[in-house]
DNA sequence: AAACTATACGAACGGTCGTATTATTAGTTT
DNA sequence: AAACTAATAATACGACCGTTCGTATAGTTT
């Protein structure tokens, strides 16, 4: 049985994936608001009308957009960390792949999702509540790991505690590094601080994964 | 000798502080960019020019408006931690005057220091710079509260490390209690990071401050 | 070949933006 | 009272915004 593609929707996927490949890239920088339909025109050399029927609505192509940044953290910050096994190692794996996420700028303005987040923050609508979505899905992520090492007897630590602080880490290093571009030490001084953290929450006969 | 003042002049700068009052609310939710000289205008029942002529561009406003709120920051948050004599008491008392003016909503967005900074980091201009050098200096006052502490034989810390550290839980808390409001218990997790911390840094016999 | 569907274009709409120019009003100085 | 100055208003301009609509083109189905 020969499975029938629909070239037009082929074409259509393909415009989509590409409008939002730069609009990832413009909202990282500029913001969700920052990003336009007509600059996506332009800078894509498509026509407005064109770019919009993709989405119908600002909001859609923001909420779209921000779907698309998650397939991107999860790809580059996630996946990395669960190729370790779980335990401690996986949790310094996810600090080191969040750090080295911001770090190589895998969004050109850091950070999707803090930037996002502190623009939609104070804010009501689907997009905000979308944001507070992914981040409280993140947060458990980082708890759950946490709680592996934990079960593994590798950490004694109270999860969300240990994931409120190493995520305040990331997000400090995150937005240190775009207001100081010159102080590239600031990774090291968040990695140190994870360090100790995680030194100071490790079980006694742990070996330490760095 | 009595001082002649020029009724206009007062006039003027009255306008000037109530213009600014309301851009920084503004700014704390909206963002410098999403502040508007018509949005400004239409809410405080001006003119347009009126506005405008007080700053000459976009750009002074949001200048002006972030100058504002340093204004506003230091009263909140700085000068309540030293009515407190320097040492482990101070550092605990900016960082309580810190969670409390994010929670108090001093700016209805939250921190607009975070906020504004997030919105410009990845940017280049005025702007950026001047974030960036309030941030710095931010930083150093926490640093050189530290350094007290330390000098006063109530702390043993890098204070450049542990600045970060406690500046990464203020903003950790503040942001998530944008993203999920109904979280109240968020201020109290990172007060226990903070106790936490402080607490394995302070020197033995010291009298702890909470 | 005809009918249908999906994508994309191009022009236009009303609205808001920042900015500039020109008036008007209020207050000061002489 | 006249001349001057500062604050504010009124109006207009060009650019860009999100959105709508009619049309052309490309690909599929019958």
């Amino acid at each position: 049985m020969e499975t029938r593609v629909d070239g037009r929707l082929v074409r259509g996927d393909q415009t989509r994936r590409i409008v939002l490949g730069k609009a990832v890239d413009i909202a990282s920088v500029d913001g969700l608001e920052g990003l336009s339909i007509g600059r996506l025109a332009k800078e894509l050399e498509l026509s407005k009308g064109g770019v919009f029927a993709h989405f119908g609505s600002k909001e859609e192509l923001q909420l779209a957009t921000v779907r698309a940044a998650r397939r991107i953290y999860a790809e580059a910050v996630v996946e990395p960390a669960f190729a370790v096994e779980p335990g401690l190692g996986r949790v310094w794996a996810l600090s080191e792949s969040w750090l080295d996420y911001s770090e190589r700028r895998v969004f050109p303005g850091g950070c999707f999702f803090a930037k996002a987040s502190y623009e939609y923050g104070a804010r009501v609508g689907a997009v905000h509540d979308y944001l507070a979505e992914v981040n409280q899905e993140w947060i458990a992520l980082v708890e759950q790991t946490i709680a592996e090492a934990i079960t593994a007897g590798e950490l004694a630590a109270d999860p969300a505690q240990l994931a409120f602080e190493l995520n305040a880490y990331y997000d400090s290093a995150n937005l240190a590094s775009l207001l100081r571009a010159d102080d590239g030490a600031i990774y090291d001084r968040a990695r140190q601080s994870i360090r100790a953290r995680l030194e100071s929450a490790a079980t006694a006969g742990t070996a330490l994964p760095w």
